[in-house]
DNA sequence: TATCGTCGAATTGTGGAACAATCTAGCACG
DNA sequence: CGTGCTAGATTGTTCCACAATTCGACGATA
């Protein structure tokens, strides 16, 4: 029940119906959950270890707004665990059907493709990476950063290349890994999330001359 | 308050005055820390997070049992977040004071050092390269692995070599993030790391074979 | 005697009310 | 116009209650 709780209030969170840096009042919300108040504190807890909430004593959660350092860090720390899957999955000669799927359904979509599943295919072919490694822990950390990114998502909405280009650039990842070459796929890697950051921190920028 | 408990239980896990696979129950607990069950039950959902503590429905929650496949996943991630955070180090040219004052500890160390001690210094060391990476998503993770090392060295004894080794080794390793090279350094790290990996599940074997 | 089912106590999960401590906003006052 | 005060709102925590579930002991049956 708090599990449903944390999962009603990730959804309102990454949905976008709650602004960013807004207050979650304890009555206000456990009332309109139709739980108790504890409950709702405990599923808050969760989303505060996933990084989409934040706790300031005696003042509340209050909804997580990322700035351009926070989204340096977060990648920072992708960066790190993707990293180390593709060697786990490179190393251990690990198969990534849910990759190629992805990769697929990549190809297949047009220009017209909107952004929300170019965004989701994005995000399910890096599972897959993290997911073929095969750690319980990585796999963890993993899913509070790709919380955050979401965050970003939602919050931002970010330049976006054409389909096709980032179809491309995903199925050169996957065939990087398949070639089996360690180096040259974590440095592909590292430049393609390399290239994520920059357009996120320019989509904040954008957005911080516009609300400035 | 919420903190203070989750400290006090921390303290009781790593101290091993809980038996590993023990069952905290609630109302016990509670009354023994002086504190409410409801509080209780969140000072336990931090450890929970930390990967100290585990829930099972309607079961409570128990202390953390590792296996061997816990130990190497354990160090996965810790690899990963190791090699990122020298990784940052070096190409930020950043310096890192308490690693070198934890090789000069160690140095110090006569071959009567105490187990203790030198756990501590190895573990400052590290701790001290990832504070240098000045990532807060690192260390935060890091953070959560540090918990669970000191509770397979709380659970296990593991042979240690002598404090002057160790002292050799990690100097080693800070003499190698210094000259900046990265892969040389990278590749130490993943040996010592790895060293240790082997360390911690030959440990978990003996202990195995005695409990059988 | 061994196995199985049943019942009861213990424990967890959740709700609700209460209360001190703290924060916040509005108002009076200098 | 700024400052301090008061009152209400909000959080952090406690205690109590109760349904649901688990666990263990006990007894019945083959």
């Amino acid at each position: 029940m708090v599990d449903a709780a944390a999962d009603a209030l990730r959804q309102m969170v990454l949905d976008g119906t709650l602004e960013p840096g807004s207050r979650l009042r304890e009555t206000d919300f456990s009332k309109r959950l139709g739980i108790a108040r504890h409950t709702f504190r405990a599923a808050t807890q969760i989303l505060i270890n996933e990084g989409l909430l934040r706790r300031s004593p005696n003042r509340g959660v209050q909804l997580a707004v990322l700035d351009g350092d926070d989204i340096v860090d977060i990648f920072r720390l992708r960066e790190a665990l993707e990293v180390e899957a593709i060697r786990l999955v490179i190393t251990g000669k690990k198969e990534i059907p849910e990759a190629e799927d992805a990769v697929e359904q990549f190809n297949a979509l047009d220009d017209e493709a909107s952004w929300r599943t170019v965004v989701d295919l994005d995000m399910s072919f890096h599972r897959a990476v993290i997911d073929a490694a095969a750690s319980e822990r990585i796999n963890r950390a993993y899913a509070g950063v790709q919380s955050e990114i979401l965050l970003c998502m939602a919050q931002l909405r970010p330049h976006y290349d054409r389909p096709a280009e980032v179809a491309a650039e995903h199925r050169e990842l996957l065939e990087a890994i398949e070639a089996g070459d360690l180096k040259v796929t974590e440095d592909l890697f590292r430049k393609h999330l390399g290239d994520a950051t920059e357009n996120l921190t320019n989509a904040l920028e954008a957005r911080e001359e516009v609300t400035a």
